[in-house]
RNA sequence: GCGGGUGUGGCGGAAUUGGUAGACGCGCUGGAUUCAAAAUCCAGUUCCUCUGGAGUGUCGGUUCGAGUCCGACCACCCGUACCA
């Protein structure tokens, strides 16, 4: 062997084999032989914030094994790349450095392409595209217009945080404490006209989807599941407690009807009268429980129920001012003020359900269905949604832990209705803590004795013959509110005419292009304060008319990418039909869980859009066939003494302290948590590639945690990778025996012959783990197989054989080092086109086995058998073992158990 | 609050189906090599009251056998519909 060797040099090999690879166009899917069968790798695109970050390189690497595996396999890969462009950190940086949104957006995408490209992912660039393109959002707006033809959008009032100081919508991260980030200013909730995607129209398609995606994540179905909220229950409408009669205000011709109003509460009688349309016949409400109708304690209503806009007096107000302003007083103000309350809870669910409960009883009453002459309290209470069901629930305290909490601290009743095992009825009382699970109800009437399953089919039975309602399934998923007051997305394409409405821009008027004369220095949308770019004339009466001036959430731009990647830049249609529906779904879908839900029920619900529309022959409706969601890149957090947050690269360790670089202050490590900018734990993946060079990065993030758990990055684990580089490129550099490593060296004994095994062995199992996102156990067994090479002294063609298992397996990983790697033990080729290796079958098995033998459960000695020993034989080589026979001295064997392959377990006394 | 997840040596983790807990890597200790260092190589490294015993977040259960299954709890992380 050769004493002499050269240091690899990532710095000059990585950059000469991306420029072969690209001579080769190896990446690119149009040049590949169309008659291998395809596969379509896709990581979630980034979002061009300015630098690419380690759960970039941890989630592109991810992909790049993937990618660069399958090609070996012999599949014709596609593996684009491009960029969610479209975002308020434009927007952000306009507003405070002054720079444009596109100019920004721009130049951090060309300030990301060149370190990834340094990274050298087996991406195919020819595809690449931002989402803020014109060409892209063109497309985006002909498909809003095929939605909105197919039915699949309309408009509909929604709540937005309104800032009353900046007098602007502001995004649910904008608002910290219930104020708004910038102003300071208390937010309130306000409806706006909103443009919204009807993915209710599929709530059941894709719930019953879901168990079609054997290659998802179990969680993230379990997760959508729950987000689409599939419930069964009953429809039901309490009817009203009538005494005295009032006028109906709106039109007094119509027949009258009236309300019990307890003593003590006043209303107006034009309020009441003004409550018309369905909520006359009853209070229409939904429960998954009617099973506990007999522990009905109260009615809750949402704070944002027409019931209760109605009682506030407010609709009366808005029309009649003049008429009603002076005798806006009493219960009326009472409830408008109580609705002022709730409104600035905010808008998020979160902060919905962790608000301390809030009530307020109308004094109106309704009739209890099953129980004569019982009449229940109508409440308006802030955890009740407008958003699911009818916006009204009856409470059972008793058995619903948020109604208990509500009815403790208003001091209503709690009648417990369903027995628990094991209780006695006289002396059941719930505490505390709501009961949910099964039992037997009692004080129930009609349904005592009855199960819960039992009880609610018996119930809704009854409330149907008595006509008050229905058995019906609710969802908890809502329809998509699209509409966003923002520049940097989007433009909805729509013009409003006085005459004519909501008219669509024609489809030869597209696009409709963001204007690039835009101001950021009032607060608000740049769109609606341009001076000219709104006023259009209406496309169908010509008489002036005005743009919508809100643009798309960018969830829209990330909804369809991937057939746009698939389908190749066209400019007359989205994608082209047959391409785009030839490649997908996607075969392996990669990215952060963070993106569960929302992104990915988005992009499925897109999906089944563009088939609907004719655009898309995807019968399943189904983007992505495998789903791999990959956990976070953490790393320690540093602070000093005065709190502040310290860089990694300025701190080091001296004498078991750890101090600044520049200033030699006294530093404390805290938690390790999420990479991010305002905690400054973050590693410069480019710093990262400039001192160790690409492969390492990519190895090191993939080497050490499970692909799915999070990645904590530390500095001697970088170094651990630069190392294991080296140790391949000194066995490279150290074999002499040159030859096709392709061979098999079909006639090695001994030591050859141990290596052949070992090296195929290590095939299966570095094959397994990447097929099962285990990328760390790939890694594990080529350690191993290094380690086993590094030890194996002959120079001959069982090592050549062991060393281009290796450097092929490698090679998804470290692609330049295999690539330099291959060329040197005297590979044909790029690396990248040679077939991934298999193992040898006749090579995998062993004639002997060792077991361990157990007494009673713990391991008392160790026993080599044949492979093929029967149970008796094994049973009896074990019995005699040395060290067990010394431990069942004086004991008695009572059983033996023998797992073949796996164990014996004796079982003594 | 609700939905989902995670928890194993000093550290990252392995153990895919209930069958030898700690593979592999980092770190550390000792040795070889070297004028010396780096690099490389070799050996050791869960803990303890050590012929044995304990041990996979805590408590309890099922089993011949539990990191793995069941029940209760604790801690942390992700999502929660206008962050992407």
């Amino acid at each position: 062997m050769s004493k002499i060797m050269s240091r690899y040099n990532p710095s000059t090999s990585e950059p000469k084999w991306q420029a072969a690879w690209e001579a080769a166009k190896a990446f690119d899917a149009d040049e590949m032989d169309a008659s291998k069968p395809s596969y379509f790798a896709l990581e979630m695109f980034p979002y061009p914030s300015g630098r690419i970050h380690m759960g970039h390189v941890r989630n592109y690497a991810m992909g790049d094994v993937i990618a660069r595996y399958k090609a070996a396999c012999g599949f014709r890969v596609l593996h684009p790349m491009g960029w969610d462009a479209f975002g308020m950190p434009a927007e952000n940086a306009a507003r405070d450095k002054g720079i444009h949104p596109k100019g920004w957006t721009y130049e951090n995408i060309a300030a990301m392409r060149a370190p990834m490209k340094r990274l050298g992912f087996a991406l195919d660039w020819t595809r690449e595209f931002a989402t803020c393109d014109v060409d892209y959002y063109k497309q985006q707006q002909a498909i809003f217009l095929a939605f909105k033809e197919q039915g699949l959008v309309y408009r509909k009032k929604s709540k937005v945080n309104w800032d009353p100081v900046e007098n602007s919508v502001l995004a649910n991260e904008q608002v910290v404490d219930g104020k708004g980030w910038r102003s300071g200013a208390v937010i309130e909730q306000r409806e706006m006209n909103q443009w919204v995607f009807k993915i209710t129209h599929y709530a059941e398609e894709l719930l019953e989807g879901l168990k079609t995606l054997d290659r998802w994540p179990e969680k993230v179905r379990t997760m959508q599941a729950n987000w689409i909220g599939r419930s069964e229950g009953l429809n039901m409408r309490f009817e009203w407690e009538q005494v005295e009669t009032f006028q109906r205000f709106d039109n007094p011709s119509n027949s009258s009807f009236s309300f019990k109003v307890d003593s003590g509460v006043n209303y107006n009688p034009i309020t009441l009268g003004k409550i018309t349309g369905e909520i006359e016949n009853g209070l229409e409400i939904f429960t998954t429980r009617p099973d506990t109708l007999y522990g009905a304690s109260f009615i809750a209503i949402s704070s944002d129920h027409p019931l209760a806009i109605s009682l506030s007096h407010k609709e009366l107000l808005d029309t009649y001012p003049e008429k009603f302003g002076n005798e806006y007083s009493g219960v009326e103000k009472e409830i408008s003020d109580f609705r002022v309350k709730c409104s600035q809870i905010g808008t998020t669910e979160e902060a919905i359900a962790t608000a301390d409960k809030l009530g307020f009883d109308t004094g109106l009453r309704v009739k209890h269905p099953f129980i004569e002459g019982k009449t229940l309290p109508v409440w308006i209470a802030n955890f009740v949604l407008m958003g699911y069901g009818t916006g009204a629930i009856f409470g059972c305290p008793a058995h619903d832990q948020r109604d208990l909490d509500f009815a403790r601290k208003y001091d209503l009743p709690v009648p417990a209705v369903v027995l628990p095992e094991g209780e006695d009825a006289s002396s059941y009382d719930v505490g505390t803590e709501a009961y949910t699970g099964e039992g037997t109800l009692f004080n129930s009437g009609f349904l005592d004795g009855l199960s819960k399953e039992d009880g609610i089919k018996a119930a809704i039975a009854k409330i149907e013959e008595m006509e008050l309602g229905h058995g019906t399934v609710q969802y908890r998923l809502r329809d998509w509110g699209v509409s966003r007051q923002r520049y940097w997305g989007c433009p909805i394409p729509i013009i409003y005419c006085d005459d004519c409405g909501a008219v669509p821009v024609p489809e030869t008027d597209l696009p409709v292009a963001l204007p690039d004369d835009v101001s950021f220095d009032i607060p608000g949308n740049p769109l609606d304060h341009h001076p000219t770019w709104k006023d259009v004339p209406c496309p169908s009466c010509s008489k002036p008319a005005r743009r919508e001036t809100d643009t798309l959430d960018t969830f829209a731009d990330s909804s369809w990418y991937f057939a746009r990647f698939a389908g190749g830049n066209t400019s007359d249609r989205p994608f082209d039909k047959a391409e785009a529906s030839k490649w997908l779904p996607v075969d392996q879908y990669i990215g952060g869980v963070e993106h569960a839900v929302l992104h990915l029920l988005y992009a499925r619900f897109f999906t089944r859009g563009l088939r609907d529309c004719g655009l898309l022959d995807l019968p399943s409706g189904e983007p992505f066939a495998g789903l791999f969601t990959q956990g976070m890149v953490t790393h320690a957090v540093f602070q000093d003494s005065d709190g502040v947050y310290i860089e990694p690269a300025n701190v080091e360790e001296k004498d078991n302290q750890l101090l600044t670089i520049d200033t030699g202050k006294i530093v404390t490590k805290g938690d390790v948590i999420k990479m991010s900018k305002s905690k400054k734990n973050t590693i410069d993946p480019e710093d990262i590639i400039a001192d160790y060079g690409a492969d390492v990065a990519r190895w090191f993030v993939l080497s050490d945690s499970p692909p799915a758990r999070d990645f904590e990055w530390t500095e001697s684990g970088v170094v651990g990778a630069w190392r294991f580089s080296g140790k391949v490129w000194n066995l490279v550099t150290a074999t002499e025996f040159k030859g096709n490593p392709l061979n098999a060296a079909d006639d090695a004994t001994g030591d050859a012959l141990d290596i052949r095994k070992f090296a195929h062995k290590a095939i299966d199992k570095i094959t397994d783990g990447i097929e099962a996102f285990r990328f760390n156990t790939s890694v594990a067994q080529i350690y191993e197989l290094t380690n086993a090479l590094t030890k194996y002294k002959g120079d001959d063609a069982a090592r050549l054989e062991a060393l281009g298992i290796l450097i092929r397996a490698i090679a998804p990983f470290m692609p330049h080092l295999a690539e330099e790697c291959w060329a040197m033990i005297g590979g044909q080729g790029l690396c990248y086109h040679a077939p991934w290796p298999k193992a040898d079958a006749s090579l995998l098995t062993e004639d002997t086995v060792t077991l361990p033998v157990q007494v009673n459960g713990k391991r008392r000695g160790e026993i080599s058998v044949p492979a093929d020993a029967s149970k008796d034989d094994v049973e009896k080589i074990a019995m005699a073992e040395e060290n067990v026979v010394k431990t069942l001295e004086g004991l008695t064997v009572r059983k033996v158990i023998v797992v073949p392959g796996r164990i014996i377990n004796i079982v003594a006394s």
